[in-house]
DNA sequence: CTGAAAGCGCTTACAG
DNA sequence: CTGAAAGCGCTTACAG
């Protein structure tokens, strides 16, 4: 392994001068410059990342704690697409040189974070980028008295209180409803991506819940069905929604899996969609693409780079502010699935979003 | 921050004795050990992993080392299953109290590694698992000479010189091809899952040719089918070999996505499967089972928990020793795609199989 | 069983 | 512009 003092010894100067050149963090001058950049290139010297840590305070590397990959909590939370997630904060990181450290609880754990608490113990990193089903507010509380920065990517019921990067799924939720009730739709259901208590599913629900209650239609109970990241969650949803006494004209898919569980069983019973069914989604992956499901993006691979932005920022600050919240905008992708591609019923929606906006 | 002298005051011993009562390095008086752990429980005290690494020469951290998420390659590598090597690797990991670094190149470097050579030199990380399409053996010989260790993880055309865990995916070609062969099928087609030069994608294809070969077929340039990783080059594939005068009645495809892509052409021109075309695929994945495609088993969970093992036996060990290559054993779940279902046909099949194996 | 001391490879005041 | 020295928080011979 060689060390600094290598370089130092074989350019003849002495390791302070070596550090100045290599980290430009004092004027050297440039002859003395020149030879030890020739050294170090050719002994191919990199400084030693736990030394320079050691000093310096800093790892350089950022850690995202997700939930164990077994929870298959990336199929849940409404979007498979973790590539998006990691590349966007990938790409952001590599920018700057900061590793990515990936890390999880062991399985069994639900809220409790005892590794993350252990890895701020330890310094193995510097900040973390947390994107869980439920947040265990404890812990996060900890690491920010402790001034450990902390970016919550994804849902967050306390938005105030921690920084946050994610999509409004309250909003994309009522929107997508305001959808299918601007299409003339009053019998509309809801299925939840899981139960109502996970953040990303209480918040769909419930810009669903106030668009309803806007238009001035009860929610009725048997018009919501608790599902799950699976496909067959959406199946189930539709037969039973399909054999009620009055099933709905319309939907609202807790995601695009949903979806085409309920497009599979539509077709293995002969029911049109959009004609007996409606169907409106979130995340517009592609699956939707390819089952032609009307779904509002998620877009995480902004929420990534948007997360990591956001954890550089606080990185590079002294004090710290108030948390900061970061909305990634979404929109409705409107395909045949809710009967709303038409241009003349899309310009009647548009100018009412457009309304909405106003 | 509580270091070990905030500890060792506090107890009443020098810091030699905190560090081997927390270690458990050194005999420690059981009184002493006591005091000593009940104040580092009260303090909350966790060594500084900078400090540790920089004498004991270790991160306890193991890299991650794939192609940038924007390339897509898992879902290419015949697996879009990233969160089982995940999974594998990290539940492996976290039994021994290892992190996991993920880092990739830049995008634009193809089989470049520098960030890899330069996360080696500064010691960042004890050992790298790499999982690339195409390898970079100038850098990985780079990286064995300094001691480092590597262990390939998923294709690797040098087996005997790195380490690596892998199915072997000529073996699982060939008996796809000879269980198609089985069936009495003599006109069979080959899709590629990537370009043939990309390990994978030549490895299924070398086991296809040799099982035709040895039945005494020859090869058509007609029946051969260069896709990528996305449905439509099945479907694309499909266009091809079923408007050719004489259209194949079987096909290889070279991964589930293709598979469903031909079968979504099949259905849409009324062409029956297996009737017209019986298919073998590869990945058993969750579209294999929704559409009763045969397909082989390729287990990245057990991939990766067994290249973590590898790594971490490598970690281990004082001498080097000869590289060590591990197969992960695969089989092919029969469905209904390739008209192989039936017990008779079965039995056949599986004492054939069975006569191969001797 | 315990402590004083050296040292891991850096960075960073501090002198000059 | 350059160097000698202290020190980051640990581990590990070495004495006793």
């Amino acid at each position: 392994m060689v060390t600094i003092k290598d370089i130092a010894r074989e350019a003849g100067v002495s390791i302070s001068t070596v550090s100045f050149a290599f980290n430009g963090t004092a004027p050297v001058a440039p002859e003395t410059k020149a030879r030890i950049m020739e050294v170090i290139k050719r002994l191919n010297y990199q400084p030693n990342s736990a030394a320079r840590g050691l000093v310096t305070r800093k790892t350089n590397s950022v850690c995202l704690f997700t939930p164990h990959p077994a929870t298959d909590f990336f199929s849940f939370s409404g979007n498979n697409d973790f590539n998006g997630l990691l590349q966007g904060i990938g790409e952001v990181l590599d920018h700057k040189d900061y590793n990515l450290l990936l890390a999880w609880d062991s399985l069994g754990h639900k809220t409790k974070t005892p590794k993350l608490v252990k890895l701020m113990r330890e310094r193995a990193m510097d900040g973390v980028l947390i994107c869980l089903p439920e947040h265990d507010f404890q812990t996060i509380e900890e690491l920010t008295e402790q001034n450990f920065p902390v970016v919550i990517v994804g849902s967050n019921s306390q938005a105030n209180r921690v920084n946050s990067v994610d999509v409004d799924n309250y909003e994309i939720s009522y929107k997508n409803t305001r959808h299918l009730l601007g299409l003339g739709h009053r019998r509309i259901a809801f299925i939840s991506p899981g139960p109502l208590n996970y953040l990303v599913c209480e918040d769909r629900y419930e810009g669903f819940k106030d668009a309803m209650e806007e238009a001035g239609l009860r929610l009725r109970d048997d018009y919501l069905y608790i599902g799950d990241e699976k496909e067959q969650s959406g199946y189930k949803a539709a037969e039973h929604f399909l054999t009620l006494k009055e099933p709905p004209t319309a939907l609202v898919a807790g995601r695009d899996a949903q979806a085409v569980g309920v497009i599979d069983y539509a077709r293995a019973h002969g029911t049109s969609v959009p004609g007996d069914l409606a169907i409106v989604s979130f995340e517009n992956s592609a699956a939707a693409v390819k089952y032609g499901i009307s779904s509002a993006t998620t877009n995480l691979y902004e929420i990534g780079k948007e997360g990591a932005r956001l954890m550089l920022k606080l990185l590079g600050r002294k004090k710290d502010r108030a948390p900061q919240n970061v909305v990634i905008p979404s929109e409705l992708v409107v395909r045949e699935s809710c009967g709303g591609r038409s241009s003349a019923l899309n310009a009647d929606v548009k100018a009412e979003a457009d309304a909405d906006q106003a």
